[in-house]
DNA sequence: ACCTGAACACCGTTCAAGT
DNA sequence: ACCTGAACACCGTTCAAGT
């Protein structure tokens, strides 16, 4: 019954962190060949155990893709919060800068992107982390806007019903930039960022009219 | 060689029309149980057919799941047309009429939803049917804001940003609506129908503003 | 606890063959 | 042309067993 730190993390009867491996390989093979063509037997073959030592961390394939898809939204909200501490007091600079950054993710990283958003996991119906934190980036966009209101950036209308439209917009054209149903779409990053802007000025406008 | 009229759409050698049975019946079978438990030999199965018959028909499972988005595409096509006649010289009804119908299609038939606009089917590499259908829902929103813009109902700005500023938020707002990633979303349709107006009123406002 | 190998009931896809 | 049955190389998942 030592309090024995378990420093020996690098491996131990076999792997030692197969828990974190499974989602960093997963998430490296869906980026590389998409959702279809990834399979456990894979990802487990990949990290080099048994085609079922996976069965000892995730109940099926489907919690590790829904662990995949908590790290993304995980990452999501961290850089909310580091745009939260660099652009105080500055909620609009705050919203662009957040659709941006998922527009970048949706395009370096479409099959995370999908699986995310495209109901491939169903955010109704998976467990309390993907619940907890797909819900909690909703709430970082009520804060923003909360804080645009109080601030009087923005109007004062319904808060949930602004919320929904500034996430719609930015949701829907991550996913439309990066489906492939845009034909001719800026390519460059700078490019991207200049149409984004005009795109999100439609928003503002609405936004802010009293 | 005669103009022999393949009235005996019955059933001819086994079936007669396996193409398009294979589309109904997938799209019937996808509804029900969603994209990952299907299986092309269980549409088999279920139309009576032998487990590669569908081959005669389909290069492989994708290309199944191309028509069967194709179909999708096609159905909200032909709706935006029945409200190009009935709301003519109306834009504005027009493009909500167009957004409420595709948000009861999200929550109705979200995996279809899905299929076609999560990154399941790949708009970037498919087939020309596909890619058709799917570059057709955008011109019916560049056609309906331009008409809007010669009306003087919309404002003079890029009509391209405005599409897809547009677009993005239906889009984005049928998926949010379906996804189940909001907790409290309004469950009647009429609940549903006055949500949606007031987010809508925000892009509305953006479009119009001089 | 954590991992393995064998086993089960499926897949998608291909191929040679039947009408 | 359109369909079938057998075959191949995979899956996800379960179970009894090993360290």
């Amino acid at each position: 019954m030592h309090t024995q730190t378990h420093q020996a993390r690098t491996k131990t009867y076999h792997h030692g962190d197969l828990h974190n491996s499974l989602i960093l390989k997963g998430l490296e093979m869906l980026n590389d060949r998409g959702l279809s063509a990834i399979s456990l037997r894979e990802i487990a073959r990949n990290i080099g155990v048994g085609h079922n030592a996976p069965y000892r961390h995730f109940k099926n394939k489907q919690q590790l893709l829904e662990a995949i898809a908590s790290m993304g939204f995980r990452r999501l909200k961290a850089y909310n919060l580091r745009l939260e501490l660099e652009y105080a007091n500055d909620p609009e600079t705050q919203l662009f800068e957040s659709a941006m950054h998922l527009i970048n993710m949706a395009n370096d990283e479409p099959n995370l992107f999908n699986l995310m958003f495209g109901g491939n996991v169903s955010l109704f119906d998976c467990g309390d982390e993907l619940k907890k934190e797909s819900q909690a980036s909703m709430q970082s966009f009520i804060k923003i806007l909360s804080q645009g209101q109080k601030q009087d950036v923005f109007n004062q209308d319904n808060l949930i019903c602004q919320t929904l439209a500034t996430m719609s917009l930015i949701y829907g054209f991550a996913m439309m930039t990066s489906s492939g149903m845009l034909q001719e779409i800026p390519k460059t990053p700078d490019q991207m960022r200049g149409f984004t802007l005009q795109v999100f000025d439609i928003l503002l406008t609405g936004l802010k009219k009293t």
